[in-house]
DNA sequence: TTAAACTTTCAAAAAAAAATGAAAGTTTAT
DNA sequence: ATAAACTTTCATTTTTTTTTGAAAGTTTAA
């Protein structure tokens, strides 16, 4: 295979991966791009490599760099913004764990506390509902809390995790 | 908040979680509710509690049969096939950690290998791009393969591995 | 065997999500 | 101040995903 086939694939790739858990296609791409590219890269550059408008670039390149996974970047003497992608893994998945723990999993916690902190009849439809709402509350607490400790190992926390887990 | 409203929402947000994660709206829905049933329910009251078509019923209902953690129940003297979910916590986590990995992750992880073993020029754009899509590897497999442990642990990892962590 | 009671399939429709592009907005150099 | 060089916004269009529903398929009871 040949640089520019690769290159294209892992960009393809990348971009079906985030698909499938819910990140914008477009927005995984010029992620990708800017993953393995060494340079800051151009509003101009993304649009042309990946074949889209403007706005898309403009409104993806936003949305990452709200994640926190991708900066501006001013080059002297030019006149528009270049791109740059957090490339340390470790970090990357730091700010990828944080940020989908306070959109989507703090909010869904917040919903389970309510509903398994009802009060409740006698019957055992109910009495279930709350046990069954009560246990997932626990457990996602849980498992939120593993990934805010793992985070805040910062470095190699996942080479750190495997010694762990592993013996 | 009472019963019926508490379910309501709780079917709701479990569906919400799910699209953000890349999960059919509906068939977190339908998860959901069989989650928090005493009794096997029927495609019949699926359809009526949640407002779906039979078609969209039958077809997500597969789905979630497809990712195991749903399984078919036959009542004695019905003739209809009921619905039962997984309700065992770590058991569903399990399930769904090894199918996203199969599904997604070995997937990916084989662009991977393929791209970052290209043969490269001494050009440092391609340098780079072996180097980064190496790492990536490295590091999805890594994380593959602590899922892979965790998973192996059966029962109660997760109160397993925040015992692990923590300490 | 047949017909009633179900379930599945899949082409078409609907809904949701993403992308476009041009106008509006912003910044900078002169 | 103004105009060139850029970026953002957002109503509209396009694409993708999901849902529908009716026909086809299956199973069971009599």
């Amino acid at each position: 295979m040949e640089f520019k086939e690769a290159k294209n694939k892992f960009v393809q790739s990348w971009g079906a991966l985030g698909s499938q858990w819910g990140i914008n296609k477009t927005m995984a791409q010029i992620h990708a791009l800017l993953m393995i590219s060494t340079e800051a890269v151009s509003m101009e550059e993304i649009m042309e490599e990946l074949q889209i408008s403007r706005g898309n670039a403009s409104m993806n390149l936003r949305a990452l760099m709200d994640w926190g996974i991708v900066y501006k970047e001013h080059k002297p003497g030019e006149r528009k913004e270049f791109f740059i992608a957090e490339k340390d893994l470790d970090e990357l998945a730091v700010k990828i764990a944080k940020e989908r723990s306070k959109r989507e999993i703090k909010p869904a916690l917040k919903v389970l506390k309510e509903v398994s902190t009802i009060k409740t009849n006698k019957s055992e439809e109910e009495k279930h509902f709350v046990e069954q709402t009560g246990k997932l509350y626990d457990f996602v607490l849980k498992a939120d809390n593993v990934l805010d400790k793992v985070t805040e190992y910062k470095d190699n926390w996942l080479a750190k995790l495997v010694v762990k887990i592993m013996k």
